[in-house]
DNA sequence: CCCGAGTTTGAACCATGAGTCAACCTGGGT
DNA sequence: ACCCAGGTTGACTCATGGTTCAAACTCGGG
């Protein structure tokens, strides 16, 4: 009983660090499909060019996940998941509303940051959206996804609104976030195709200029005159 | 000389009776293509499908088109174009411009009017924004495309100032036409992915007030009282 | 009624790429 | 040193579907 239990909790242990080696190796995959999928797009998207990004070969990519399908679904979740991860943190560090407001907006804008290693977050919506319009998983995840970003700018409303930076205007805090969420939606596309008449600087300052105009506060009046 | 300008004649004649048989053919493809795209998506669109969808073999498809590829960038245009003009020539008859508004965002909300023979346009869209990220003859499409769009909306708006329906609010037209056609299309995404917050009904509610703030006008200020 | 340019067919060809598999490697436990 | 479970490989199988092509068909003109 006793040589029992040692040799299952040292088989516990070894189990724990394959397992660690084995989640790494999810996210490496993960991240590098991701990678892989911005570069040359869902449709185009191999399991053999996700199998050399991650310098390992083709087979150990089916060797991690069921098929080709699933860890595409996953990777965009997955990306998704990271950039908001991210961004959440950021800002919550942050006490004044309009600047968590201007954060979010500048981190919307494709191509405005010089993206460090980030992969370009909408691009993956795109394909995401075209997905989700067939796949009823993908359609769950991205509900949930929209969900959530949305309730972050609603969150950045109430946020300010109790502060006092914004002032109630009638309009629902939710009501706002699903209207700015949609603005931005709908510029981020342009941008991202590289429309002309909508480079990167100019969607930025219109969404400041709208978002204001919604929420009911004016750009000029400084909040925190020093 | 009289002789060979008669064969030259008939030849043209027959030359265009023949021309216009295959001009016919080729908007039969194009409109067959547009509709499996939006049944199947881009990526699952298989040219056997499009030749069944039309009752013809699949090698005549490609006897009238170069590539799958060429074909399906040009149903994705020439679906948009149909549509397009149908609109345009429905707004134009309309007098007030908060008539061809409305008439405008109830033609832009996915699902709201029963599709008589219309396919989903909205759909038609995310392919081609996909497709247009990687390939730059689709994208330039896109972006004529997007222009006269967004054009459409900015008439509206200097219509109803010219009438005097809307009043100047300081806010050029076709910023206007940006702003509020980047706004419907944040909406036609989540109303098109069934977005559960987002019903038809909702978004045309949403569009209407939302342009109407942008705009400057009340909705509940009657146009033409009776 | 025959000719021939333009259409239409469907089988054949071929490249691609997902998924399988048997052999091989690795590193911790004994 | 040896064991072996799990990780890794890369060649192989197989289905799919775009593209080609030679033969068949259509139909207006002579």
């Amino acid at each position: 009983m006793t040589l029992y239990a040692v040799q299952a909790l040292r088989r516990c242990r070894l189990a724990r660090t394959r397992q660690r080696q084995s989640t790494e190796r999810h996210q490496e995959i993960l991240e590098a499909a991701a990678r892989v999928i911005t570069d040359r797009g869902l449709a185009e998207t191999r399991i053999s060019d996700i199998a050399e990004r991650c310098g390992v070969s083709p087979g150990l990519i089916l060797y991690y996940f069921a098929s080709k399908d699933r860890l595409l679904i996953e990777a965009l979740t997955y990306a998704n998941d990271k950039f908001y991860l991210g961004q959440s943190r950021e800002l919550r560090r942050m006490s004044a509303a309009r600047e968590q407001l201007d954060r979010l907006i500048e981190l919307s804008v494709p191509g405005l940051l010089p993206e460090y290693e980030r992969l370009d977050e909408w691009a993956l919506w795109i394909e995401i959206w075209v997905r989700a319009l067939r796949d009823p998983t993908m359609a769950e995840e991205r509900e949930a996804l929209d969900r959530r970003w949305r309730r972050s700018i609603a969150d950045i409303v109430r946020h300010g609104r109790s502060t006092g930076e914004f002032s109630e205007n009638g309009v629902d805090a939710d009501e706002l976030g699903l209207r700015i969420g949609a603005f931005i939606d709908g510029l981020a596309i342009q941008v991202l195709m590289n429309d002309t008449s909508m480079p990167p600087e100019r969607m930025q300052q219109v969404c400041r200029e709208v978002a204001a105009n919604m929420i009911g506060f004016s750009l000029d009046a400084e909040p925190t005159p020093s």
